[in-house]
Parts: C-alpha cells; structure tokens; sequence
DNA sequence: CTCCTTAGTATCGAGGCGATACCAAAAGGA
DNA sequence: TCCTTTTGGTATCGCCTCGATACTAAGGAG
C-alpha cells in the first residue's frame, strides 16, 4: 500500500462513510433514519427525547422533528407527551423497529472490525476516539459518553444494589450504566 | 475509556461520519458536493467523467448527472464533450473551485489525525484500508487506487521518461502516478 | 401576571437520491 | 449496409433531508 500520510487517512474515512451512507441506504432507509434507530436504541431514559437527539445528529430540531414524523409514517418509532413535563416528548422503538435493526447495514462493518488483531483493533479504537473528541471540542458538542464513565456516576457496591445519578437524582439499573446520556460528562 | 468492543468502533466510526457530514454542510456545500470536488481534484484524466465519478460515489447516473448540473450552476465545474467519444463528458474544476477547496472542513480532520503519534497513524490507515476492502470486496466495487499501485503500470527506469498504462495503452507523467484511477486493478 | 426560556411543530426552498424512461453515440453482428 | 445491443448521459417524479424562519405550548422566575 502507498501514502499513509495524513490526507491519505482523510480519504479512508471518507470514502468509508459514503460506502456506510449507500449500504443505509440500499437497506432500505436513509442513513439519518438508521441513525435515529441505532441512538434510540443505545440511549438511556432520560435521553430519548426529540431535543436530546437533535444534539446527538447535530442538526437543527426542525430537521429532527421531521424526519422523526417520517420515521412515525412508518411505524418505526413512537412519540408520547412526558407525563412530568408536558412539553417534552418520550421516544421509544415499535418491535418493528428492533426486527428491523437485526439488518442494519453497520453491522457488516461491525463484523469487519471483528475480524482485525486485536492490539490493531485496540489502536483503531484509541486514534477514532482521539479524532471524535477533537472535532467534538472543536464544534462544542457533547460527547453522549456512557453512563458508568460520567463524573455524575455514583455507583453502589453494596450487592445488587442499583446505582445512582447525582445530576438527575435518580436511581440507575446496572443494564442503564452502558447507555449513552445527552446530560453524560466525563470524568475529570 | 470503556467498552472498545467492535460495536464501539462501528458508533465511532457512524459519529465521525455525522460530524464530517454537519461540517460539510456548515462550510457552504453539501457533503456529495464536496466529494466530487475532492474527487475532481485526484482523479487522473481517464478518470474525470459522469461514469466514473457515479461508480466512485456507488450512486445512481441519475443521481450523479443532477448533482453535478447543480455545480455547474454554481459555477465550480466544468462539462465539455469529450472529442474522442463524444458519448463523453470530460469534467474539469473550476478556479474557483480549487480556490473553495482550500476551505475544505475535511482537512481539520486531516489535521487532527496529524496530531496522532507516527505509529498510531499507521496503525489507524492500516486498519481503515482492512475495512475499506472489506467493503468494496463485499459489495463488488472498484478500487479506485492510485495508478502507481496499479497492475497496468508499467515504470520506465530510463531517467526522466514518463511511465505507461498498458490498459488505456497512454504515457503517463511523473505527477499522474500518484492519481486514483477508475481502470485501477491493484497488482496481484 | 408578565417576561423569558425551553421543547417541539409547520412551512418553504434547495437539493440528494432511486426509479423509470428516455436519447445519442459507439460497437458488433449477419 | 441495416439492425440490435451496449454504453454514457439526461429528464422527470416522488420521497426525504436539511437549514431557516416563524410559530405554539409549557414551564420557570420575578
């Protein structure tokens, strides 16, 4: 192979991404849509909501508001008023919605990265990381990080016993702790 | 860090993409724009047609003829007929394309990834190249790789004297070597 | 009760995208 | 030579994204 420069790396994640965006869509939905299902399914509670996805995409809430309204025309996603907050909107998967991530397009990727060693894999992980958080600080967004690896993560040692947010005073279950959160901020 | 598994790769990858893509959009074209100016920009002359660019992209002709009569219209490209088949179309960028180019939202990510330490560097293109082939394996694509890995490509050691492509059966200059090339078949 | 902020929707215009249908030029027979 | 096929590109339709702008509704602060 030739030119591993920087401009070369830039080129890889490029044409990467567009392979990504014509397998989205050869699957049936656009790639926004599919976008939507994956953040949906990984978010926690407190995160599946119509404002919190548009941070995520980092799109304009309109654009948001209406492509969630096609993704509702297909029954794929279901939009309901928080009893707490009455303008808020909860956010939840229909099971067609799960049936139909059992096909997403990114898990062949998924299964690609699979196959490469392990320490390259550990390497790859570390660089995409690095390049995500410089954009991220550069564009001032948040990082929707894990549960567990928030500085308002408390977690409980007594046995079974559920942790805890001190941002939201809420009691967390262990399955909650590796779902991302719009509020999430690393530690230190 | 938590949770490096092959499905962490694949979010970093779908995030890295979305931010390329808002970057895009935020820096005045589209993001399909900017990648045919990019690949306008790379592409040897054998490779600067509708055709080519449409199999690049994995798009549509459809798709790709109404995209570029928007560049036209913006005045960043130029189509004229090519004289030899006049089926043709031979594409060239505009000054004030290559003036926009040097505004591309891309090269902060290029950037960035200068940043990363040598070995992590090549580590990451090395990984990216695995999953890029992987794809274009899978989906029966063309490479789209720099003549001078190409198995047509036919160096002339006699100082000076241009190289050749025993397909198109065409000297080739010093500079067209490190060009992509839509007839690009990588040596064994 | 006002003002302000936050959450979401409605609408418009540009444009991507696939699908289909179409046209023109080249190439390949019989 | 004429006829067919193939190849390169365009035109049009429908759906959808996307930003921009303007709007409604609900919560909060004084």
């Amino acid at each position: 192979m030739t030119g591993n420069g920087a401009e070369h790396i830039g080129a890889l994640i490029e044409r990467i991404g567009r392979l990504l965006s014509t397998d989205a869509h050869a699957a049936g939905l656009l790639p926004v849509q599919w976008e939507v299902l994956r953040y949906l399914r990984r978010a926690n509670r407190f995160s599946r909501t119509p404002a919190a996805l548009t941070a995520y995409l980092g799109l304009t809430k309109g654009t948001v508001s209406q492509t969630l309204r096609a993704l509702e025309g297909r029954g794929l996603v279901r939009k309901r008023v928080d009893p707490g907050d009455r303008r808020r909107r909860c956010l939840s998967l229909s099971q067609a919605a799960r049936q139909l991530l059992l096909q997403d397009p990114l898990a062949e990727t998924v299964a690609a990265t699979r196959r490469l060693a392990a320490p390259q894999r550990e390497t790859l992980a570390g660089a995409l990381e690095a390049l995500l958080s410089a954009r991220l600080e550069a564009r001032e967004r948040q990082p929707f990080g894990q549960c567990r690896d928030c500085r308002y993560f408390a977690r409980q040692h007594a046995g079974g016993a559920p942790h805890y947010c001190l941002l939201l005073e809420e009691p967390l279950a262990e399955e909650e702790s590796g779902a991302i959160c719009h509020e999430q901020r690393p530690v230190a």
